[in-house]
DNA sequence: CGACTATATCGAAGTTTGTCAATATTGGGT
DNA sequence: ACCCAATATTGACAAACTTCGATATAGTCG
């Protein structure tokens, strides 16, 4: 059958989410619930999107503050601040190399966001 | 190779996101960031994720008001406007019968949401 | 019809969020 | 050492969000 249920991975006790055993139990238990908003909140606004497509997109999946701050038309402030919260949330990682700051996907974690809202879609 | 992309599919102009072909694009356009970002800020609250997924777990994914207010905790009203929210988004519809308001999950709605953050993950 | 029950809507209070201008910080070049 | 460029942080403000109590609506049963 095919039951729709939210799933809910090992999830460490502060910010990176992790590991895998799915414990398909019924109900989300409020603490996950609060750890999992947290993860779609940080998503869930139409510029840190962009941001994320737009690193997606870039060579190594890593891009500038530089190459980003045009195409989504904000401040410079802004972008940096819209980017510590993908930061914190897990999507994204920094790396400073001299005066610049390239920001890289973290690997899998859209993945396994995508996995927790829906283990039992139909692909 | 494993690009990970956000991929977005037809959506229609208002509510209810449809249908199939996935443009693997880049980087997401302005107003489809713009729809995704919606129906993710309906998911990302954790007393609408609990009610989600109490509703996914009930018999015939589907539950009524009267017993879900007790299982998060919050004020009545407050359950009627999350649940309002968790509708308008697509993730939940509406039938009463007699004075109960029964929720139910829309089938595929939380696939597909799913399907759009990442179409490449490892599964 | 009248009382009761389940749900929705309204209005308000407190908190969070998105954005910018101004300023601080850091690294490179002259 | 000094200046300039790239990024981060701070402070402020408006808009949006979450929540509640009070009230409205609608359906059921005497």
């Amino acid at each position: 059958m095919s039951r729709t249920l939210l799933q809910i991975t090992d999830v460490t006790d502060t910010t990176d989410a992790v590991c895998c055993t799915p414990l398909t139990r019924e109900t989300i238990d409020a603490d996950r619930a609060v750890d999992l908003a947290r993860k779609l909140k940080a998503l869930a606004d139409p510029t840190r999107l962009r941001l994320v497509s737009i690193v997606a997109a870039s060579e190594g999946e890593e891009a500038c503050v530089c190459d980003l701050i045009e195409p989504v038309g904000l401040s410079q402030p802004t972008v940096s601040h819209h980017l510590r919260i993908l930061m914190e949330a897990g999507f994204l990682s920094r790396s400073k190399r001299g005066t610049w700051a390239y920001y890289k996907l973290v690997p899998g974690a859209l993945g396994q966001l995508s996995q927790l809202l829906d283990v039992t879609a139909a692909r």
